[in-house]
DNA sequence: ACGTACACCTA
DNA sequence: GTAGGTGTACGTC
């Protein structure tokens, strides 16, 4: 080898890892083997050799070796016993695929190299070098970090699934080090897949800034007494040893024995017929005709070889998977069909939704958005001309700006208003925007201040000429989080009609992806970082309300938000079309925003006097474990910091500690004590007590009562419509889904939420909806059939598993299958199955084996999701809205196995949403043709019930009407295989109804 | 004043 | 094992 060569090495056990989990997962041969790694290799390996030009790497090879892992016992094993010590077995489809992986490469011609007691990172480091040494260009084909101590000017990476080459600014860009630190920094961050441990507290952006401020390691350990932070400082003292230890396992060996010499993976020239046998063997026909045509090669005529397939020692046979692998990728297959998905309509510029939405993308992602040009009305004159031109488009950008984030206390300090004047232009790039100050006050804060800023449009005579233009049906009002904006102008008069609300969009186009927040669309699809609102106003003590914030400056920034807002319609609507998903925004979506602006305006009536002597009762048990506590404690403490409960529990007292949290620190949840309790100690049993009364206490009775509205005199949350990834709502502020029901003490709590005088508060909810959503989507023949016959579903799986009659099932049998049946929905593991039961892991994985053996439709439920998933980085729930797992194919396998679980329990999860959702939109119509419209009001939504606070005389009426319109809220979309329950009752107060 | 860790409340 | 929000302690800015 000699300089201008250039060498590529592939890391071939890191390709394996990655292709498997990146690739979808069930690709098999028509025998049933699997295949889907071998098959990413192959094409990887083919584009290298002869495409290398197109890629980012730019060159082709003249040396070319693919390196392989030679088994787990390395030098590394025998400094650091723990090293990967917490990796598990490799999954059983890959297991096979690691020989077919190097029959591959020698069906390329390429040598297969290994060296016992090396990892494939030592050979590659130590080629790496040699090449280098020599003047060669190198190219290292892996993602993996542990490579990127090698990279130097001459040295690249390249990650072949991304197509993207890491030199040294990309290292440094990613990691905040140059490539000759990273052993420093990985020492010091560790990595919890090899099992190295690092120091604790230090992550990657700690670690490049001490790596910058002290050099390297060894000074860094040796004047560690000059950091500032005492814990940061402590733990660099106390892990120093630690962080040594981590350096030697992870910098590379660049002296490993090598039997073949740089001379020796000269590239040869491919031997078409071998090849072309290997590839015919595995079924590969697009890459085989490739290579046929490029070798000139029949390859009709050429025989396919033999593969020999080594499995796991526990391995089954190949053939008796048949089943799975021909459905693979139908999850959610009876998804109604979507005529915007089949039919591809035009639109008036004549491009397709799909184009429509690209041209949009393209031009607002590079349009200036200039803030100088906003104009600030103060004539009445100015603000009708603006109007009139809202109502000439048909289309106009709305913003409040208020005193307050609280839409039931805000006042409004003014609003802004944004028009595109050239809407049949298709890049609609012409948006002029104003904001109109209406009670701005002087005086930021002084004494003397707080009377009215001059030259203000009166707010009566601006929101008399707002009004109309609000209400018209004709004109679209364009908001972002529009419930916000339609709550305050309700409390001043006006009613919003004809809206869209870019938060929505975009979370039905990308839920799982990003937030939706203004400020991340701007910078997303605009290219834009709007004014923050902390540089108008301040925050913190310094922060002003907007009230006080001056005229032009509050101008720009209020402006601007009506400006990108309008834009960011004009970039999102185009794409709910071509996505196919305008359906679910229209139904799912828009109309809850004023569904749920009226429920927050309702609020719940609360008794502020049960609360009362509630606390009082608490802090009195409290106090009467306090002492207990301290008794037994030998001392007084902080009962409440889990760090001093440690140090008295496990230290002082000398309990075994149970399992430590992730930062090292003896764990000391409800579980651990529960544990000790069980053991004998006394101390823990009155600590979990504690711990329950003062939860009571602090989170709901002392709480609640603050959130008492001055003058309604009730307790009106919030609901998100935008923050979940599978189409929940949540609440907060106060958060009124979370409201204690599981222990009569916590019960008590739901007494103090009450029915007006003269009213019930009706609650209904569906029973058991995630379980039958589940029987739907996987269409499982036992669970229909219970649920069409009404038996008790937790009983008839236990009867299905464990062959005991439903009748005089005993109960710890029904609880375990209960267990299981809630496990199935959140993506079941061993792991979590046991956590939840107390038993052996290996008893878990046998439940769950069982369960599989008697309701196959569920594993291939999960396996198809699973696949779809990871092929299409989304799933959808029955109506179609999707949540995105993007991390899906991490490296990392227990991120990927969060996400596969999260990807699992999405569709079920969110399909309820979905049906809550559709019951709450048609609720009030229903409601309102029964003649009930005033007479019986949705108050509250806790994720599968309902909660209304109905007149005496109308519940009877009401009751049927709820519950039918729930039941059937699925249709006329989806027909449900299984029918949906609702149970409802009637009581003063919630804890009664429910 | 703000962010993170931990614990714990709900479906 | 899924999805959320909030209170307390404790750290850093």
């Amino acid at each position: 080898m000699k300089k201008g060569d250039h060498l590529f090495l592939i890391d071939g056990s890191g390709f394996i890892f990655r292709a498997f989990h990146a690739l979808p997962p069930l690709t098999r041969k028509s025998d049933g083997l699997p295949i889907g790694a071998v098959s990413g290799f192959c094409n990887m390996l083919w584009k290298l050799l002869t495409d290398a030009r197109d890629t980012s790497v730019g060159v082709t090879p003249t040396h070319f070796a693919v390196i392989f892992d030679y088994s787990s016992k390395t030098f590394r094993k025998e400094i650091y016993d723990a090293y990967k010590a917490n990796r598990s077995a490799p999954p059983e489809e890959l297991v096979p695929q690691f020989g077919l992986i190097r029959q591959a490469t020698r069906a390329f011609n390429l040598p297969c190299i290994e060296t016992e007691g090396f990892e494939a990172d030592d050979i590659i480091a130590t080629y790496a070098r040699q090449a280098e040494a020599v003047g060669a260009d190198v190219t290292i084909v892996s993602s993996d970090k542990d490579l990127m101590q090698l990279v130097t000017p001459m040295v690249h990476m390249y990650d072949s699934m991304k197509d993207k080459q890491i030199g040294v600014p990309d290292v440094i860009e990613k990691w905040g080090v140059s490539p000759e630190k990273m052993i420093d920094l990985q020492a010091l961050v560790g990595d919890s897949v090899d099992n190295v441990p690092g120091i604790p507290g230090i992550g990657p952006k700690t670690a490049a800034q001490l790596l910058e401020e002290f050099g390297d390691l060894e000074s860094l350990l040796a004047r560690a007494g000059e950091i500032k932070q005492v814990k940061r400082r402590e733990n660099i003292q106390a892990f120093a040893e630690q962080a040594r230890l981590s350096r030697q396992l992870v910098e590379l060996r660049t002296d490993v024995p090598l039997e073949l010499d740089l001379g020796a993976l000269l590239l040869e020239p491919q031997d078409g017929p071998k090849l072309i046998g290997f590839l015919k063997a595995m079924e590969f026909g697009t890459l085989m005709r490739r290579v046929a045509a490029a070798c000139d090669c029949d390859a009709n005529a050429i025989e396919p070889v033999t593969i020999e397939v080594e499995w796991g020692a526990e391995a089954r046979g190949p053939d008796l998977d048949a089943a799975s692998s021909a459905d693979t990728g139908e999850a959610a297959a009876d998804a109604p069909a979507n005529p915007a998905k089949a039919v591809v309509a035009k639109s008036t510029d004549g491009a397709t939704p799909a184009e429509l939405a690209d041209t949009r993308i393209a031009s607002f992602a590079n349009a200036k958005i200039d803030t100088t040009s906003y104009v600030t009305i103060r004539d009445i004159e100015v603000l009708d001309d603006w109007i009139k031109a809202a109502r000439e488009t048909g289309l106009v950008g709305f913003d409040t700006e208020t005193n307050s984030l609280d839409p039931m206390q805000a006042e409004l300090v003014g609003f802004s208003l944004a028009i595109a004047d050239n809407t049949g232009n298709p890049s609609g790039l012409e948006v002029r925007a104003a904001y109109v100050p209406l009670t701005h006050k002087t005086g930021v804060g002084d004494l003397l201040g707080g009377g009215l800023a001059e030259n203000q449009l009166s707010p009566r005579q601006a929101l008399d000429r707002l009004k109309p233009l609000l209400e018209d049906p004709s004109v679209l009002k364009v908001a972002q989080n529009l419930k916000f904006d339609y709550l305050v102008m309700k409390r001043h008069g006006i009613t919003v009609k004809s809206y869209d609300d870019t938060m929505l969009m975009s979370y039905v186009l990308d839920a799982g992806k990003t937030t939706h927040g203004m400020d991340t669309l701007s910078e997303r699809w605009l290219n834009h970082k709007p004014i923050a609102f902390k540089d108008v106003a301040g925050s913190g003590k310094s922060g002003v309300t907007f009230d006080f914030v001056d005229i032009d400056r509050a101008a720009t920034y209020a402006a601007e938000d009506a400006d990108v807002t309008l834009r960011l319609w004009m970039v999102l609507k185009p794409q709910l079309a071509a996505m196919g998903l305008t359906r679910i925004y229209e139904r799912l979506e828009r109309p809850l925003v004023e569904v749920l602006a009226r429920m927050e305006e309702r609020g719940i009536s609360i008794d502020r006097q049960i609360l009362s002597r509630l606390s009082g009762e608490l802090a009195q048990k409290a106090a009467a474990f306090e002492d207990e506590i301290y008794e037994l404690a030998g001392e007084k403490f902080t009962i409440g910091s889990p760090k001093q409960l440690g140090d008295i529990l496990f230290g002082k007292m000398g309990l075994p500690g149970g399992s430590k949290t992730k930062t090292g620190q003896w764990s000391t949840s409800a579980q651990v004590l529960e544990d000790l309790a069980a053991e004998g100690a006394a101390l823990p049993r009155k600590i979990v007590d504690w711990r329950q009364l003062t939860k009571l206490k602090s989170t709901y009775t002392d709480a609640l009562p603050g959130y008492v509205h001055p003058e309604t005199k009730r307790v009106h949350t919030s609901y998100s419509l935008a923050s979940t990834t599978t189409g929940r709502l949540s609440s907060s502020e106060p958060n009124l889904q979370n409201i204690p029901v599981r222990t009569a003490e916590g019960r008590k709590i739901r007494t103090a939420f009450i029915a007006s005088p003269g009213h019930k508060l009706l609650s209904a909810d569906y029973s058991q909806i995630e379980l039958r959503v589940l029987a739907h989507v996987a269409d499982i023949p036992q669970l229909r059939q219970a649920f069409a016959d009404g038996i008790d579903i937790h009983a008839m799986t236990a009867s299905e598993m464990f062959g005991v009659p439903v009748e005089g099932m005993p109960s710890d049998i029904r609880r375990r299958a209960k267990a299981i049946n809630f496990g199935i929905i959140y993506g079941i593991s061993a792991f979590g199955l046991a956590n939840q039961l107390s038993i052996e892991r290996s008893e878990a994985g046998d439940y769950i084996k069982k369960y599989f053996e008697r309701f196959p439709g569920i594993r291939d439920y999960m396996d198809s999701t699973k696949a779809f998933a990871r092929e299409h980085g989304y799933v959808e729930t029955i109506f179609g809205r999707r949540a995105h797992y993007p991390e899906i194919k991490s490296s990392n396998p227990s991120m990927r196995a969060f996400n596969e679980r999260a990807a699992i329990n999405a569709p079920i999860q969110g399909s309820a949403a979905d049906i809550i959702r559709r019951a709450m939109v048609k609720m009030e119509k229903v409601l309102g043709d029964a003649g009930l419209g005033e007479r019986v009001r949705m108050l509250l939504q806790v994720h599968d019930e309902l909660i209304f606070e109905v007149e005496d005389a109308d519940v009877e009426k009401a009751m049927p009407i709820i519950v039918s319109t729930m039941e059937q809220a699925a249709m006329p979309a989806i027909s449900m295989k299984v029918p949906l329950k609702v149970d409802a009752r009637a009581a003063a107060n919630w804890d009664e109804a429910h």
